[in-house]
DNA sequence: CAGTATCCGGTGCGATACTG
DNA sequence: CAGTATCGCACCGGATACTG
């Protein structure tokens, strides 16, 4: 957890992870997108890759060109940045225009995505919640979690 | 999602948030399990108690003392917390000791957590959902979403 | 088009000390 | 116990210019 938050844990980030999600993939396309600064993306991207959770496709050579697609790893965080999503759709009211809409082409309606139990399929109440062992959670980096 | 991602997009906030689900509410408690500094401690529970994330409560008064709990905006939080410990769990390898494990107290067992659509209760392939209108992705704040 | 290089201001954040 | 005040540095991040 301390070291998600570390790769995680910046305001591009999330963002950039969001627009690859969204179908971007090429650096100036999420650039002029995202309206981030040249250096700071090409960094974030640095860090993913490093991280594992982008890789770079050639879709093009000479000059070679790179691409940056989600890895397994990456696809995973979809969830988090969906329920991200969901939370800002509910509780933050966007500057301008509604927030967009997701389609599940599943069932073919307009997407909510809600956390389930894998278990009994329940909707989660945090309240129903507790940490399971006697684990404290302990202090600084280098804890559990 | 710009607009939340400027409250929660820092290395402290997503953290601070767990210790709240986690149950801590104390200043004091917080502070020692996160290893936090203490101004940025206070200044990111000044940022969520604007932004209406967590409430105060007083639990003494001689000299009155406030605890900090989460509001439903902030229990709100909660899928997007647990999809990032998910997330965790599966892919980043903690330093010290495993992740430590959730109990559903609805079913007894350990609780996994997983999107699912609203609708069809599907579990939700990213692959499966697409951006609805024609909307394009505005670049800057002031953007839809 | 896909970056790298450089400059520079703001601030995130830690450490320490202090207060009611 | 629950913070506030201050210092200081690293680094985040924007702007601009440059390269193959």
């Amino acid at each position: 957890m301390f070291h998600s938050v570390d790769t995680l844990g910046d305001r591009w980030t999330v963002l950039l992870l969001a627009s690859l999600f969204f179908g971007l993939h090429r650096y100036d396309d999420i650039s002029t997108a995202m309206g981030i600064a040249t250096n700071i993306l090409a960094d974030r991207l640095r860090r993913l890759l490093s991280a594992g959770i982008v890789e770079q496709h050639l879709y093009q050579d000479g000059p070679p060109r790179y691409e940056y697609r989600l890895s397994a790893k990456g696809w995973d965080l979809y969830p988090a940045t969906l329920a991200i999503q969901e939370w800002a759709n509910t509780w933050v009211s966007s500057p301008s225009g509604p927030a967009l809409k997701l389609r599940h082409s599943r069932c073919g309606h307009t997407l909510r995505g809600r956390m389930r139990c894998d278990c009994c399929h329940g909707v989660i109440d945090p309240h129903d919640v507790g940490v399971k062992p006697s684990a404290h959670w302990k202090a600084r980096r280098g804890g559990a979690a």
